[in-house]
This record gives C-alpha cells, structure tokens and sequence, in this order.
DNA sequence: CTATGTGAAGGCCTTCACAGCG
DNA sequence: CGCTGTGAAGGCCTTCACATAG
C-alpha cells in the first residue's frame, strides 16, 4: 500500500486473478506466493511485491486465501462488481471475432454496439448485435453510456475514429490499428499491434 | 553494436521501421531521430540508442536516410527479404479473421494453413484457405515447411496445441489462448492476452 | 518453524549531456 | 554548426534477504 504501482504490476494482477480463479474451481483453500508465482510465470518475492502496492492479503505462515484474495483482486482491476459498457468500431473481420469473444463476456465486459462506415454492414447481426451507423456514433456512445471502445478500423481511420470516440465522451480505447494514436493524457489508450508482435518473434526467431 | 538488445527495442524496432515506410512514401529522404521518436511516441535519444545496438545508420548534421534505416530494420526483424510461413490453429472467429488480416500478408507472414477439430469446419473454407484436420498438423507442418504458428483455440486445449506443434518442428507461437503455456526454452512465445489488456485499461479507469 | 511483508541491493532500461563527425 | 553516437547518471522494476507474524 505505497507508491505508484508498475504498468507490469497491473499486467501480473490479471494474471493472478485468473490463475487463483483455477485454483478456487479446484477446491483450494490457500496457497503461497511461490505457487502462485509459478502458476503465472514469475516468482514468489514477485508476487508478495506486486501484493504489497495495495494491502496485506496474505497469513504468514499459510499463504494466501485463494476465494477472498481472487475477489479483492478482480476489485482492484474494475471487474470484480461493475460491468463496463463497451463499443466496438469496426465491424471487418476482427471486430466480428472480439464481439463473439467469449473471454470479454465472461469478464465484465459487456458489448453494447459495434459501428461501421459500410452501407453493406450498417443493419446486419453480428452475434445477436445489430451493426450500427459510425454517423451515430455520438447518440450512441451517450444513449448506451459507453465508457470503454475497442477500435478495429483501418489505419488510415483510426485517429479519426478516435477523435469522434474522445470527442462523444469514450474515457478508454483499445486499438487494433497499427498507428500511433494522439489522444488527450486523460484518456486510457493501450495499443494491440498484431504485426509488432510477429515481427518479434521473428526477430527473436532469427537471432538465436 | 554492443549487448543484448532489450525487448522494448525490438518493439520499438517495428515501429520505427512502419513510420519509416510511412515517410518513405512522403518521399522525405532523411529524418532526424527527433522527428523519427516523435514519430512513434518517443524520443531522439531513445531512438540513437536503440539503433546503436546495431549499428550507425546516421549521418551527423543531417539525420537518417529514410530509405536504407528502414530496410536495414526490416531486415534486422526478420521481414526484409524472407517469408515467414505460418499456421493458424483454431478456426473460430478469431483463427478466421486473422487469416485475413492483411496487415499480416503485407509485412512477410505467409499463411499457409489453418487447423481445426471441428468436423463441421474442416473443408471449409476461410478467406481462400481450406480449414485442414488438427490431426493432420504434424504432416502439415513439415510437408509446408511451417515455422511459426498462431494459437486461437479455446484456453483448455491450448497446452496440447502447443506440445503438437512444437513436437512437429514450430519453433515460434503467437498465442491468444489465455493461458500459461508451457514450451521448452528454445521456442520463442509470445502471448496476445486481450482479457488482460482490457483490465488494463479497467484498472487505469478506476485509479484517476 | 513456515511463509509473508518489506527495506536494501542489484540490474535493466531510459534520459542526459556532450564529444566528435560531417 | 547540427545532429549523431555513446559513456555516465538517473529511475524504475525485480530480486534478495531477513525481521516479523501466525
């Protein structure tokens, strides 16, 4: 419970969670910080460090309590009482794909619209969601209290997408597009770069 | 030209080497590592020393020329010349939009197969590729001489996946199952979590 | 006696600042 | 004289090691 806590703190967090979600449906009461550690990739001081940023959750001696601590740290993320109401712009292929997702759903994530430019796709269903008019955007995102957006638009629209999505009131944005996005400090933006992505393993692949 | 290159680098590398591109087709013959960081959301310094991993690309009082740095990347990533051949493993929503990403064709990722269990998707067709048997992976894989593979199937059978193709010869995997997989230590892994980057943006939404 | 919580140490990455090249 | 290349400094994150709680 001190200082800033580290971007790669929050990203272990989730991890934590997930992993103690397993742990809960296979009946454990406790565990340590070194399981815990290796069921996520890391180690035991790691884990008790990533911890300590936010409370004592743990019994010396015994561990850690896998139901309350699973709780606490689905609070601590957003997702543990809340749901956040969420729009997908772009209705191509991979917006398709996120809106079925099961994995967002099963989180607190609930999908409210998805919004295209195209004539051809404006009115048709994409998994029970209808797709609605980018012109919209606006009475959308307020009618629907649309907090959080996933942009998977070409990238030659994305600052544009994102300007109307800032502009209509969005606080957080996860883009698919590869570009680099100007947005006001204030607003939440993470970037998933598929090709970055590849080009490291490639680069990885390549030296070694 | 000196030691081991950081992982923020090589990250950093793809983006430069993109913005690169972009400039290229502006027809800017030099730029200068300010305007290349501004660029991609960092800074000059950053970026000399980034590129001073490998080599000296620059020319002092005048910048980089735009045209050689960004080949010279392309080919330090690994997309310069080759073709990445690359499976896809899972044929749901996301398997299938991923095959159609053109941001993949573009840079030098080559898809030449994509698997699945489901007899209902096998013989299918998806963006041009016809959905193969999982259980065919092993052949698929040598006789198409695939070197990196996408995992999207759902998390409980992505551990086994993996085991497959690593067993068959893959040596990298770009994984969106959210799950710890693990692979012998040679194999590169990168994991796409997208539940993680949405309690990401979750977090920061909640601690401002 | 076991496993947490945490200052201190260590290591890695970013930023600084300037020598030196063109 | 401008801008690169790079040691040195700084800052952030991880690991260590142990006092402390149960």
């Amino acid at each position: 419970m001190k200082k800033k806590v580290p971007q790669a703190t929050v990203h272990r967090l989730s991890l934590y969670a997930r992993y103690l979600g397993e742990l809960e449906a296979q009946g454990e009461d406790y565990v340590s910080s070194e399981r815990l550690g290796e069921g996520v990739g890391t180690n035991g001081a790691q884990v008790r460090k990533d911890l300590s940023f936010f409370d004592r959750f743990g019994i010396p001696g015994r561990g850690y309590p896998v139901s309350f601590l699973r709780k606490r740290l689905a609070n601590i993320l957003g997702v543990g009482d809340r749901v956040w109401r969420v729009a997908v712009v772009g209705a191509g292929r991979l917006g398709a794909a996120l809106v079925g997702y099961s994995v967002f759903e099963k989180q607190s994530f609930h999908f409210v619209a998805i919004l295209d430019n195209d004539p051809g796709k404006i009115g048709t269903r994409v998994n029970g969601l209808e797709v609605g008019d980018i012109r919209d955007l606006r009475g959308i995102v307020s009618s629907q209290n649309v907090e959080v957006a996933v942009i998977t638009v070409p990238v030659h629209s994305a600052q544009q997408v994102a300007d109307m999505l800032v502009e209509a009131g969005v606080r957080a944005l996860l883009n698919f597009a590869p570009a680099k996005l100007d947005v006001s400090p204030h607003i939440v933006l993470r970037n998933v770069d598929l090709a970055v992505e590849l080009e490291g393993l490639s680069f990885h692949l390549i030296n070694s």
